[in-house]
RNA sequence: GUCCCUAUCGUCUAGAGGCCUAGGACACUGCCUUUUCACGGCGGCGACCGGGGUUCGACUCCCCGUGGGGACGCCA
């Protein structure tokens, strides 16, 4: 026994991708559990036969891993039940709890919607409701449930204190297909309760299926579960979040460089506060989330903001491990001569000057493969200030090549590899390049502006070129200098 | 249509009857700083859906409207 009784669940059906809204499903069951002492699980609700593929569920446990929320018991297949469900169902047609129904989906559909014109709520007939025995000329059936008439039922949600529904609102339901397979709303209270889930944390699409499911839990002398119901996420159309108005794949995020606590601090803001404080890690998250704090109106996914909160995390981040989420994700950023340099020192030292500086890994990557490559980079020369003043152009490549000719004796009389290892810092390089621009009558935007850009290989840089000047190899700038003079 | 949920800046939110001339964050924007981009600092713009109650006093409580969302599947 652990210390707590808490056990939730994330249980996603693998109909598609790990969904953005899953997954702030799945971070607030496993921020309950964490914090209750409790133990998050996993169900794969795969009873849809025609619809479930196995490349969705691996997708789905590869995206959870990734977040760091795994299952802390083995994981339950739905499909690997479908004798035990059949069974309990036919258990409950003896005893009265729910009946054989012999209509066709048309019949259904031709009934609900005539009580939909009738201005009523759609829902099935009951016509074999009362039915003893069955119906001429047909053989297969569908199982169905038989809800009471009359009454209400009541629960209380965490998040929205106390639902009613009145009984004639609620439909029979189907339990078990004609097909032999079970649907949602019955599988999903059986597993419930033999996994001893203690509270069950969804999305609020499924308040109108929890009265259903308190008749479950009521036909199996179950004891109920505490229901909280989470808000909707929301498109950038105050729609539900969806394929259609926002990117809703988990793994997209990854491919585009988030970071997964990123992903989930901003996730676990949408619905949920603690005061003023938007920043969290997840030790955090555990400590202070409460699901009485939780939001009840629907909130849209504001992706301008997950950058920030990703531009802040990786602030935040150990560089070597970004430096091994560079080489473990975007291989394709580098040729292979740069991708080999990113074991090397150079490269450790360079991640702490460019994380801070950009948000996306995928950046970082960017930033990173220029530096690494011992060759020349490519330079579109025609966007560089200098072409507007050609008096400028020659005193800037004047004064470039001054800097040359000092720095390349510097290295030579010491024998170094690095301007750095000659005892030039970044206040030296500052002081050089701004006597160099006095020297020459130029502003130092106009000097460092070129030399960036061939040395670098991009027009803005995330690091300096007073910092990047000691650690780089001299070898490098001195031929990317010489690309610039030639240009 | 019926049922359920819901309503503070454009967006995420703070606010548990007087602390509110409503706070923070993103975005936008002005200035400063600056070797590009960015970061940072200091400002600005910007909201309590409407109407009734309850109360000495409502953003906060109640009711009604209206708006928004969700559900109404032999999908989950």
């Amino acid at each position: 026994m652990t210390s707590s009784s808490v056990r939730v669940r994330f249980a996603p059906s693998p109909t598609g991708f790990l969904h953005i809204g899953g997954v702030r499903t799945a971070l607030f069951n496993y921020l309950y559990a964490k914090q209750q002492g409790g133990k998050f699980l996993l169900r794969i609700e795969d009873t849809d036969l025609d619809r479930s593929e196995q490349r969705f569920t691996d997708d789905i446990l590869t995206s959870l891993k990734w977040l760091g929320m795994e299952a802390e018991e083995p994981i339950l297949y739905q499909s690997q039940r479908l004798d035990h469900y059949k069974k309990i169902a036919d258990r409950m047609v003896d005893q009265g709890l729910a009946y054989r129904c012999y209509c066709t989906e048309a019949e259904v559909e031709a009934t609900r919607e005539q009580l939909m014109k009738e201005g009523k709520k759609a829902m099935y007939g009951r016509t074999c409701r009362e039915r003893k025995e069955p119906l001429e000329g047909r053989t297969s059936y569908a199982i169905r449930a038989k809800f009471p008439l009359t009454g209400t039922t009541s629960f209380t949600d965490m998040v929205r204190g106390e639902i009613h529904f009145p009984s004639e609102d609620i439909d029979d339901f189907v339990m078990i297909r004609t097909n032999g397979v079970p649907t949602y709303n019955f599988v999903v209270v059986i597993d419930d309760v033999e996994m001893n889930i203690s509270h069950v944390i969804r999305g609020d699409d499924h308040i109108n299926n929890t009265p259903k499911q308190i008749y479950l839990y009521d036909a199996l002398q179950a004891k109920k579960p505490v229901f909280a119901h989470l808000p909707m996420i929301l498109g950038q159309d105050k729609k539900k979040l969806s394929k259609r108005n926002g990117e809703t794949s988990t793994n997209a995020y990854r491919v585009e460089g988030y970071l997964p606590e990123a992903l989930l601090n901003f996730l676990v803001r949408l619905g949920w506060s603690h005061g003023d404080q938007e920043l969290f890690t997840m030790e955090e998250m555990i400590a202070l989330f409460k699901l009485e704090n939780v939001q009840v109106s629907g909130a849209v996914f504001n992706s301008e903001k997950l950058l920030w909160i990703q531009g802040e995390h990786m602030k935040r981040a150990n560089p070597e491990r970004l430096g091994k989420i560079v080489k473990e994700d975007f291989k394709s950023k580098f040729s292979d001569a740069s991708f080999k340099e990113l074991d090397s020192a150079f490269a450790a030292k360079l991640i702490p000057f460019l994380a801070p500086k950009v948000k996306l890994v995928k950046e970082l990557a960017e930033q990173l493969h220029p530096l690494l490559e011992p060759g020349v980079m490519p330079v579109d020369a025609s966007i560089l200030k200098w072409n507007k003043d050609e008096s400028v152009k020659v005193k800037i490549k004047a004064a470039i090549d001054v800097l040359r000719n000092e720095w390349r004796a510097l290295i030579e009389s010491n024998q170094k590899n690095t301007l750095g290892e000659c005892g030039l810092d970044h206040a030296g390089v500052d002081l050089k390049l701004r006597s160099v621009c006095e020297a020459n009558g130029l502003k130092l935007g106009d000097l460092t502006q070129p030399m960036r850009h061939f040395v670098t290989g991009h027009a803005s840089s995330a690091i300096g070129l007073f910092d990047l000047f000691p650690m780089m190899n001299w070898k490098i700038i001195n031929l990317r200098l010489e690309a610039c003079l030639k240009s």
